[in-house]
DNA sequence: CTTCCACGGGAACACTGGGGTG
DNA sequence: CACCCCAGTGTTCCCGTGGAAG
């Protein structure tokens, strides 16, 4: 076969694969109708020269926030711009922005004050940004994405954010925060908290049916006639529903299974391709996580790995594991965290997902966590073990010989 | 009622990479 | 140039606390 030739047997599934990226953006949102509506409402006044109500808008990881955002704004500042209102959209991944310093920093560049990446104190950034807004008469809407993200280390910013008209004359700024913590909110000042959520709007998880809509769109423009079997399309809506309804789950779902049968040179994507590819998101999950775990993450994970090897048992207190994880440290000549910050460390491997841990208390034998991995052990092994880990594979040798 | 172990909040500290000032 | 200031991150230290077995 000729180099090109597979490369053309691509063609025959997908037309375009873009169209079922999580980063498109499509013209129509189905299902989305009357978030739309509410959101294009609260912001037209921006283009009657007022100043629009904060928002807070809360739903869970692929309901389509940030998609119906970005979408109304394109809409809003085309129509700002054609009748000579002056509205700007900044869109802030608070996830990547994620301090107070950072997220001001980059406001003021954006409004073309120039700001080091540190060093400054923060309210010198701060001033920077108000000086720059404040240059001309216009509104500005800060979309805050992941908002939540924002919070954990204090609410200085929204604080100054929300009371930052106060200190402007000529421009006018609201904000837009996209949170999918529905509870976020108690932790901020209740000033913070009113002044934010001025209005709120809830985007409800997609159901199978909706799902579905959503993935015969995409599908109509992403992929040939005829190559999506029968029952593919209701069985990645229906799986991707079970998981809160997430469309982005759903997308990937269906793209995967298409490069699976792609890949398996078959003419049509098969509801066979669909379970694999389910399968296959599962695993890429886990082994990317763990690969990218700070090291001593990892070695807490690899203790798991050696007292479920030793002991034939799936559950282990804090106590046991710090011990085995400080052996392991020794082992390979890394000085070990404190038990305090490990239970941290616990505390996080709990929340990616990758451990269980419940508290339990035992009576007289005091308070504990039972731990148990959550993940198939082998999908850990290959990928846990990094260069710095490589000499633990011998690890369980070792100590057999020492008991 | 005591006793025990580790949970988990909070303060304090160390360190990094960058400022501005004299 | 030396020196101190600042935000941010990761860590240690200190300690009050929960709650069932004994």
């Amino acid at each position: 076969m000729n180099l090109f030739d597979s490369v053309m047997l691509e063609r025959r599934i997908f037309a375009n694969k873009d169209v079922l990226r999580p980063s498109y953006i499509p013209e129509n949102l189905p299902h989305r109708k009357q978030q739309i509506k509410q959101l294009a409402e609260i912001l037209s006044a921006a283009l009657r020269g007022e100043t629009p109500s904060n928002i807070l808008i809360y739903g869970k990881t692929g309901t389509g926030k940030t998609a119906t955002v970005k979408y109304v704004a394109k809409e809003l500042e085309e129509t700002s711009h054609r009748i000579g209102a002056k509205s700007e959209i900044v869109y802030i991944n608070s996830e990547i922005f994620d301090t107070q310093y950072r997220v001001f920093a980059y406001l003021a560049r954006i409004f073309n004050r120039k700001v080091p990446v540190m060093g400054w104190p923060t309210d010198m950034v701060y001033e920077a940004f108000r000086e720059g807004v404040d240059r001309e008469r216009r509104c500005v809407i800060v979309v805050l994405d992941e908002i939540d993200r924002l919070v954990r280390n204090g609410d200085e910013v929204l604080y100054n954010l929300s009371r930052i008209n106060s200190e402007l004359s000529r421009a006018r700024v609201s904000v837009i925060g996209i949170s999918n913590d529905l509870i976020f909110t108690e932790r901020l000042d209740p000033r913070v908290k009113s002044s934010l959520g001025e209005e709120e709007i809830v985007f409800p998880p997609y159901d199978a049916k909706q799902l579905s809509d959503i993935l015969e769109e995409r599908a109509a423009v992403a992929f040939n006639e005829n190559v999506l079997a029968e029952g593919v399309i209701p069985l990645c809506a229906a799986l991707a529903a079970q998981e809160h309804g997430d469309a982005r789950r759903a997308l990937d779902l269906l793209r995967i299974s298409a490069e699976i049968a792609e890949r398996a040179s078959s003419d049509v994507v098969t509801e066979e391709h669909v379970r694999m590819a389910c399968e296959r998101i599962e695993m890429n999950k886990v082994a990317e996580v763990v690969r990218t775990l700070p090291l001593h993450s990892k070695i807490v994970l690899g203790s798991m790995l050696f007292l479920g090897r030793e002991n034939c048992r799936k559950k282990f207190t804090s106590g046991e594991i710090y011990n085995m994880y400080r052996k392991m440290c020794v082992f390979v000549g890394i000085e070990p965290l404190t038990q305090r910050r490990v239970s941290d460390l616990i505390a996080e491997l709990d929340m990616l997902g990758l451990l269980n841990a419940t508290v339990v208390s035992r009576g007289r034998y005091g308070r504990t966590k039972e731990i148990s991995l959550s993940v198939p052990e082998k999908n850990l092994r290959d990928v846990l073990f990094d260069h710095r880990l490589k000499s633990l594979e011998s690890f369980r040798i070792r100590t057999q010989m020492t008991l």
